[in-house]
RNA sequence: GGGGUUAUAGCUCAGUUGGUUAGAGCGCUUCGUUGACAUCGAAGAGGCCAGCGGUUCGAGUCCGUUUAACCCCA
């Protein structure tokens, strides 16, 4: 048996090693066994341009967490890796690249800029999952898939068409955002609404042909001016009513707006008149279509003003709305301005204000794929955990517009439609080259779609549709899905109606949603505060454990969670635990043979194989009920506080014995099977050094990975010993305590006279060796009708007293404070107790097994009361 | 404006079908080189579970409401 191990714990000496082993073994794989049942996940894919942040960690953890641990179960369990394309942050990253050699897309050109995207792929792409290695992911990685790669475009391809063919998917000029720096349509979801100061400006409008009257508006965006094609109120609204179907004469341009009643103002708002610009603004352009208005664009792509402004073209929008306001004030037309807080819409990737504006673009008619996503979380057939994100989720969908899918940039699955000079518009699976309709030649719409178009299709075109593979047909649906609550709208919602609609299944049966990991003061980590902490430094100093470990334990599912330094130290501290129990365990297991069962278990045996019992019990279930914090902290309270700070201990006299060979070789029995099992327990939380110990320990198997999950052993529970050992505990702290209270030095033992009950005198004489030992004293047995030592401590635990004489005199006055203030607890409960088995409607209705209970406590309490009082009598008689 | 989360020890957080003398880590106090571990051990201090009201035999836990902070949506 090995006994060279360091007496601290080193992740870099075992973590690369354990998992090129594993991965070389081909653990990771998953072929498809139609007899056994699948629990399957696919990855949320990471962005090829990214690197590992704490996101990813939590995200991934969790996920590992649950496929090694329903891989140990047993179940056929496929973990789905891969990455995505990420069209406008790859775009942006590899453009970047580009101007830093004098370049811009265009100078290359579109094959050119792609061909260079993909070298980029090439080189770097597979950082993020080198990354995702390190944390010790256990992905099937033979089975890495990309968005843009052969399959994964095919089915994009196959939806595009179906969805168009189906009348799901129209192209129009309509109303979205655009961001004028990355030049492209964003879909609703893509903007990042931010309240800000801002100004109210009232304008007024002359009247046509009525000298001297004015309706007057408010506006935040007065340049939106120039594209006014009329101004709205209330039909209700008795200020203007009579002004319905004149028109009032636009100041500087001096276009005629047409005075139109529309439910959809608010008459409490400003002035109870809006301008409407239709080009500009959702509202105003549902409005326009309503009233058939004209879409008047005023402001080009790039957010300068455009051509037909006049003056103002070509002026960015901005500089044109401090010179209009200038012009409008100077024309008698500004009649005030007020402050005013309101959202300002910003690109979530450049942050830029995103200008409403009408371009030509697709979309996905949401109405009739929303429908069915909604009944397939409300009918239970799909469960978000915790259960308050499906509210988030029908919300969304119950409020839905239909999804821009067209961007303007090169890098993504480009858009299957063809245009011909003759106006004709194929859309089609395979490559048109020429217009069906009269030959001529054609030309593929330039755009590419949504990044999360194709991530939509993510679970089952990973699986090879839409082919109908055997991937599909017995890992799809998926078993879960984990991710940030911040995703459901990109991600979730999209993914339930398109496998809905397209693999005629739901995508996954539960959706676990996790929360953020912010800074230690509470913030989101970004790079633009760098208050990010690398996942990688974390592993790089700690290892990848105490990061899982951390990550696990600090939250509770769904809520955020803040990153402490001083806890990742006390996860470090607990695989240094582990480290050395185990240490221990490996240096006295001499001449152990597992093979070889033991029977005659002691107290603390049964105690600690009935309390493994119960915590993989516990820790089994609560991970079934995805609470893994739950579950990780039961397996380090059992193994810290019991197993280490107690039955170690207790066998430790068992071990040095060399006289008993077989109370030797029952310990080391007890702490092996204990120990292996366990570490089986840990495994899915701290894959690395579980692996490490188990591979040091007697074991069967390959890995600790395909080790069976410890499953209910009912035969292990024992009441009893837990109670009994509880007591024998109880009054070795209670013996530590009375010595700490008077200073005994360690090194000398103090006498302790135990007066129990009778019914607990054998147990405490077969186990008076633990009293000895941990309690650093020399006890003696009698009953509780003993006569009361003299010049002694006191102090009681249930059915026990126990008093430590002193060698000289005890302090009167200490001890009875120090009793005092136990009595007083003691009342406490008493009376608490005893209120509640004297009403009369606890009595007739609490369950009788919670009456037993506190019937027990009474007695216990009262006890304990009596024979401190008593020993207070003693002192004050002193 | 609508929806949601959070409020528990000095700090960060657990406490999931209502019944524990309300727990952990860190920090704090006292002691400790006893053959796994000072990344440790022993003992201890520290809580009107945000306020108010309700349901219940019983509320940190369920309901309502107020306050405060944060988040999402419009």
């Amino acid at each position: 048996m090995e006994k060279n191990i360091p007496t601290v714990y080193d992740p870099r000496s075992v973590e690369d090693k354990w998992y090129s082993y594993w991965e070389e073994k081909g653990l990771f794989h998953a072929e498809v066994e139609t007899d056994k049942t699948p629990f399957s996940i696919v990855i949320p894919p990471p962005n090829v341009t990214g690197q590992l942040h704490m996101g990813h960690a939590l995200d991934n953890t969790l996920q590992d967490i649950l496929i090694r641990f329903r891989r140990m179960q047993g179940y056929n369990t496929l973990w789905m890796p891969g990455s995505d394309h990420a069209g406008i942050a790859t775009q942006i990253k590899v453009e970047e690249m580009l101007a830093k050699e004098g370049q811009s897309r265009y100078d290359l050109g579109r094959e050119k800029f792609i061909e260079r995207v993909w070298e980029w792929k090439r080189q770097y792409g597979s950082r993020i999952t080198n990354q995702l290695r390190r944390l010790g992911a256990s992905c099937d990685w033979q089975r890495e898939r990309f968005t843009m790669d052969e399959g994964c475009s095919a089915a994009v391809r196959e939806v595009f068409v179906s969805l168009y063919e189906k009348g799901l998917i129209y192209q129009g000029n309509r109303i979205t955002n655009w961001c004028p720096r990355c030049n492209t349509a964003l879909s609703d979801i893509e903007v990042e609404h931010e309240e800000k100061p801002g100004n109210l400006y009232h304008v007024r409008y002359p009247v046509e042909g009525r000298e001297g009257e004015y309706v007057t508006v408010a506006t935040t965006r007065p340049e939106t001016i120039l594209g006014d094609s009329a101004v709205a109120v209330h039909p209700d609204d008795v200020r203007y009513r009579h002004l319905v179907g004149k028109n009032l004469v636009l100041p500087i341009v001096g276009r005629k707006l047409p005075i139109v009643a529309d439910e959809y103002v608010d008459p409490s708002f400003g002035t109870g008149a809006v301008k409407v610009t239709p080009a500009h603004d959702p509202n105003d352009f549902e409005m326009g279509l309503r009233h058939g208005l004209a879409e008047i664009v005023v402001i080009n792509p790039d957010g300068t003003m455009a051509a037909n402004t006049g003056k103002y073209a070509g002026l960015d929008r901005y500089e044109c709305r401090k010179a209009l306001l200038g012009d409008l004030k100077d024309q008698g037309y500004l009649v005030r301005i007020d402050e005013h807080v309101h959202a300002v819409g910003h690109c979530q990737r450049c942050n830029t204000v995103v200008e409403p504006l009408v371009s030509k673009q697709w979309f996905v008619r949401m109405q009739p794929l929303a429908e069915p996503a909604i009944e397939a979380v409300t009918s239970g057939r799909i469960e978000f955990v915790p259960e308050r994100f499906t509210k988030v989720y029908t919300n969304w969908l119950e409020n839905i517009r239909d999804w821009c899918i067209s961007r303007q940039i090169w890098w993504g699955h480009r858009i299957p439609a063809w245009y011909c000079e003759c106006g004709e518009v194929v859309v089609s699976r395979k490559d048109v080259s020429s217009c069906p309709k009269c030959g001529g030649k054609v030309e593929q719409d330039p755009d590419v779609l949504d990044t999360w178009f194709s991530s939509a299709l993510w679970p089952f075109s990973t699986m090879g549709w839409p082919e109908e593979t055997r991937e599909l047909a017995h890992f799809y649906p998926t078993s879960v899905l984990v991710t940030g609550y911040d995703i459901i709208f990109f991600w979730v919602a999209r993914m339930i109606f398109m496998g809905l609609e397209f693999a005629q299944d739901i995508p996954f049966r539960h959706v676990f949603i996790h929360g953020l990991v912010r800074d230690a003061e509470g913030r989101k980590m970004s790079k633009s505060l760098g208050n990010g902490i690398d996942p990688l430094e974390v592993i790089e100093k700690y290892g990848a454990d105490t990061l899982r470990f951390t990550l696990v334990t600090g939250n509770t599912p769904g809520n955020d969670m803040r990153f402490y330094w001083e806890r990742v130290e006390s996860s470090r501290n607990f695989a240094n635990k582990i480290w050395n129990a185990s240490r221990f365990v490996l240096m006295n297991l001499e001449g152990f043979d597992p093979a070889q069962p033991v029977r005659d278990y002691t107290l603390a045996d049964r105690w600690i194989l009935s309390r493994y019992a119960r915590t993989a019990a516990e820790a089994t279930a609560a991970m079934e009920r995805f609470e893994l914090g739950e579950a990780a902290r039961s397996l380090y309270e059992f193994i810290w506080n019991e197993y280490c700070d107690w039955y170690i201990e207790t066998a430790k006299a068992r071990l040095y014995n060399k006289e008993d060979a077989q109370g030797r070789a029952t310990a080391q029995y007890v702490l092996w099977y204990v120990l292996h099992h366990t570490l089986q327990l840990l495994h899915p939380f701290m894959p690395f050094i579980t692996e490490a110990i188990w591979q040091h320990l007697p074991h069967e198997g390959d890995s600790i990975m395909t080790a069976p999950w410890p499953a209910g052993q009912p035969e292990l529970l024992d009441a009893a010993a837990e109670e009994q050992m509880v007591l024998i505990m109880e009054t070795i702290k209670a013996i530590r305590n009375m010595r700490a209270e008077v200073n005994v030095p360690p090194g000398r033992k103090s006498e302790a006279i135990l007066q129990t009950a009778a019914n607990l005198h054998a147990v405490f004489a077969d186990n008076i060796q633990y009293i000895r030992n941990l309690g650093a004293s020399e006890p003696t047995l009698a009953l509780l009708s003993a006569e009361k030592p003299e010049n002694a401590m006191t102090a009681v635990v249930s059915g026990v007293e126990i008093y430590m004489p002193l060698k000289g005199l005890i302090d009167v006055e200490k001890e009875t404070a120090r009793l005092n203030k136990e009595r007083e607890g003691l009342v406490k409960e008493v009376e608490r107790v005893a209120g509640k088995l004297t009403n009369a409607s606890f009595v007739a209705k609490a369950p009788a097994e919670v009456i037993e209970r506190e019937r027990a406590k009474e007695c216990e309490y009262r006890d304990k009361l009596a024979a401190i009082t008593e020993r207070l009598a003693y002192l004050a008689k002193l």
